[in-house]
DNA sequence: CGCCTAGTACTAATTTTTTAGTATGAGGCG
DNA sequence: CGCCTCATACTAAAAAATTAGTACTAGGCG
């Protein structure tokens, strides 16, 4: 039996992070801006795919929808941070069997990360 | 049309951690390794089930194989940091629109990376 | 008022990913 | 030699994730 993801597939994200920035936000909201991104890659995308996607996360209790004029809004549940927090410590754990220096190190030899960037995360992890 | 993963789904990553340890090994060794994980769990696990798992990776040319004395040995194409790397990268573009620091800040703000930690990396970071 | 638009509910198809069954063959061994 | 074990190739089913169609409703507006 195959199981399901025990985070965010990667759609919802893409949803989710719209809806987060927003806040609230409705199915045309996200709509138009994924058929945006869409038509960038010439790939195409349904209103009805949108409104699928974002009852699924309200299922999954990721969103909540609110009765307004019009249509629907939905309000993410949970602050971005710990939602992604919580991938973060999947990948880690999926990855890199829940170890995560061996992540800071691809980050800092792959992604650019100077020695100030270290320095200034330090100094803000330092201070609290 | 839903799109094919960018890189290693789960499974296959399982399986080729599991390789990248061996180097090389057989579809028994692997299947052996990953029974014992199930059953932790209570989950089960064919053989063939494996087997084409690793004849996947074959395919898409993650894996290789060689005739043996009695069955197949397969070794990796690319070193664990390649692939391991394009992983790391992926997910800081799909969840950080690819900018690395916010995911250093996750590192140091819940998985117990101390200024220590950092000091260490940068040190490292800053020889080469 | 009747029609068009925007929205929803419901249903379902498609693709990927994961899982496994069946048939077949090679080789050791009693 | 005949059987049993282990491995493979081939096929395909099941579940998850993604995508979308259809029917229906409310509300604005000509």
């Amino acid at each position: 039996m195959r199981p399901r993801s025990a985070t965010l597939t990667e759609q919802e994200l893409e949803i989710m992070k719209i809806v987060w920035d927003r806040e609230p936000a409705t199915v045309r909201d996200v709509f138009e801006i994924l058929l945006e991104r869409r038509k960038q890659e010439s790939r195409s995308l349904a209103y009805t795919t949108v409104m699928t996607m974002m009852k699924i996360l309200e299922q999954k209790e990721y969103l909540r929808k609110d009765e307004s004029d019009r249509a629907f809004v939905y309000r993410p549940t949970q602050p971005k941070g710990t939602v992604i927090g919580a991938m973060v410590r999947e990948f880690v754990n999926r990855v890199f069997n829940g170890s995560a220096e061996p992540l800071l190190v691809h980050l800092v030899e792959e992604h650019n990360l100077s020695k100030d960037d270290l320095d200034e995360i330090a100094r803000i992890r330092g201070k609290q």
